[in-house]
DNA sequence: GCCGTTTTCGGCCCGACTGTTTTCAGTCG
């Protein structure tokens, strides 16, 4: 996951070079700096294990570094991870990684991104051939002297050339929703491959992960040779990084260049390797743990007994049950620590939970469809109810409606309300918050409405106080229900306006109100910790869809998988609420 | 380096593929 920033963090402490200000990032970077210059060293993968290991105990725990009083005795952290923090705490810098510096050129780092090259054989570039950098390392492969290394062959050299071609322009992880074509276009591919009898995509994109690095395929086939043939042929591959009977690894073209992976399988494995590469990483560590001790060990395809044989499963869930364990959706397959928290799946939100869209556009503004093809879609999707949130004046880029427009709209929004059977349309805005601080629609026009949404669509590069400003404007309104997309981002794009999202959630406690998660790929917002932070306090969580069209209505399960992640209880998300419980909630009658 | 109601030493998840090798180390996921 991206850890964007943790909830008020700082702590500030003298060193001899003056004010130094140590938070919890800082540590946690510090700790994975010293786990790189090791791993350059050559050092034993356990020990430089055990550094990231005690950088992502302190990532996983949601307290501030001002709320951790038992920082060094937290599982994972010991003598020398444990050193390292109170350095840090007490000096501003660590020791430690000062002295690995000096025996680790910075330029060495980077090139850990080159496939093929890990510590040990950049260590080895390092010590026979003085490679200290990226242009060192090309100059020493033009020369030829690296593939007269031990170790180093022809080959290898002639691949770090090519990688050193495109070396840093790629970048490292692609948003779910860039990925999101290129995995239906390989669904395609494979549907139409005889020889390919099932397939899943797997991997953190699975677990509707922000970003992942690549894209990883379980396919059940009993020809892998002709199947691995096939993908070569049918997609459009821009390279090969290995093709064997059990998997094939290609580059292919897109957008952005994809790296897919390709596990064949057989029907039996299925299973295994579905979780296997599902992932996390950690979460199968945590299971394999589990196994051992009742002396079985899981692989990818199957789990072994003692007596050698593997059992295999026709489905997760009975892998799961094996274990005697539930079934946990990929969402929440992080950590490993999930697997302690198997008694709260039974009040996990799930898509059949929600039974209504709070915020999407029309014609009227700047969607694709009417008011009635929005509400017919919604009852399609078997909600009971839905709010019609088109855009205010302010917005003319998306033509956003005037007051007279806004009052033309909520006639016709009644009409098509009483016409229709089987779902409730209300009627609603997402009204501008200004740049000035000012609302976009008076109170008046507001009290008129069923729903009224704020959110910021201007002036993002504003100060953080100037936007606090602004969402303090709109959040203690009476009028206003609640906050969309409370930060504006764009997942692997842009960041969006910088709010004190901890201090909005604070407010949207006190104050009473909905924030949103944007259920839009492209946003996502609030992003997971926040969702989490947000349950915490209690806040009540909209998904919504902010649909600009019919299509669009889909984004409610990429919103829900997401809020998944986050834990949400579905009681706290406002869709899955009955109509008059939502009224009620809102103070209104109809 | 970290951990531990069988353990303070000896583990630390497991397997595929590649390239460089004559049986395997390194890398990767």
């Amino acid at each position: 996951m991206q850890n964007e920033s943790f909830p008020s963090d700082e702590g500030s402490f003298l060193s001899e070079r003056g004010m130094v200000t140590v938070n919890k990032k800082i540590i946690i970077k510090t700790l994975e700096e010293i786990a790189l210059h090791m791993e350059l060293l050559g050092e034993n993968p356990f020990k430089v294990g055990a550094f990231r290991k005690a950088a992502g105990v302190l990532e996983q725990d949601p307290r501030s570094l001002a709320e951790m009083d038992d920082i060094l005795s937290l599982k994972g952290i010991g003598k020398g991870t444990g050193a390292v923090i109170t350095d840090l705490l007490e000096k501003g810098e660590s020791e430690l990684l000062k002295e690995l510096r000096e025996q680790v050129p910075d330029g060495l780092i980077p090139l850990l991104k080159i496939p093929g090259l890990g510590g040990k054989k950049i260590a080895k570039l390092h010590s026979e051939l003085g490679v200290d950098s990226a242009d060192s390392l090309r100059a020493a492969c033009e020369a030829g002297e690296v593939s007269k290394l031990a170790g180093f062959g022809k080959k290898t050299e002639e691949k770090i050339l090519a990688e050193l071609e495109t070396f840093g322009q790629r970048p490292d992880k692609l948003p779910h929703w860039q990925l999101e074509p290129v995995v239906r276009m390989i669904g395609n591919v494979l549907d139409a491959i005889p020889e390919v009898d099932r397939h899943k995509v797997t991997g953190s994109y699975r677990r509707t992960a922000e970003l992942s690095s690549d894209l990883d395929f379980i396919v059940v086939t009993r020809e892998p040779q002709r199947v691995n043939e096939a993908l070569a042929a049918a997609l459009p591959v821009i390279g090969t990084d290995a093709s064997g009977e059990a998997k094939l690894s290609v580059t292919v073209d897109s957008d952005e260049p994809v790296d897919v992976d390709f596990r064949f399988v057989t029907k039996e494995q299925f299973a295994s390797a579905v979780h296997h590469f599902t992932g996390s990483k950690d979460h199968n560590v945590r299971m394999r743990q589990i196994a051992k001790e009742r002396g079985e060990k899981i692989s990818e395809y199957g789990v072994e007994q003692e007596d050698g044989r593997i059992l295999t499963f026709d489905s997760e869930k009975s892998f799961y049950a094996h274990f005697d364990l539930p079934f946990f959706p990929p969402t929440v397959r992080k950590d490993g620590t999930e697997l302690e928290r198997g008694d709260e799946l039974e009040t996990l939100i799930r898509q059949e939970d929600i039974r209504s869209d709070l915020h999407m556009h029309t014609v009227w503004s700047d969607g694709a469809e009417s008011i009635r093809e929005m509400a017919d879609a919604c009852r399609g999707l078997g909600y009971s109810h839905m709010v019609i949130t088109d855009h205010s004046r302010y917005l003319r880029v998306a033509n956003g409606l005037t007051p007279e427009r806004l009052r033309d709209q909520i006639r016709e929004v009644r009409e098509a309300d009483a016409e229709m059977d089987g779902i409730t349309i209300l009627c609603g805005t997402e009204m501008d918050i200004l740049p000035d601080a000012t609302l976009d629609f008076d109170d008046e026009l507001l009290s008129e409405l069923d729903f009224v949404i704020a959110s910021i669509h201007s002036n993002f590069s504003q100060p953080q106080e100037k936007i606090m400003e602004r969402l303090h404007a709109a959040i203690s309104n009476p009028h206003v229900d609640m906050i969309a997309h409370p930060t504006g981002r764009i997942i692997g794009r842009r960041e969006g306006y910088s709010p004190d999202v901890a201090q909005l959630i604070d407010w949207a406690a006190e104050y009473g109100k909905i924030l949103e998660l944007n259920a839009n790929p492209y946003r996502l917002d609030l992003a997971e910790e926040w969702l989490a932070l947000a349950a915490e306090k209690g806040v009540p969580i909209a998904i919504n869809t902010d649909a600009h069209s019919v299509g669009q209505l889909d984004y409610m399960e990429t919103g829900v998988r997401y809020a998944q992640r986050a834990w949400l209880n579905r009681d706290l998300v406002v869709n899955t609420w009955t109509l008059d419980r939502f009224l009620s909630h809102l103070g209104r009658e109809r």
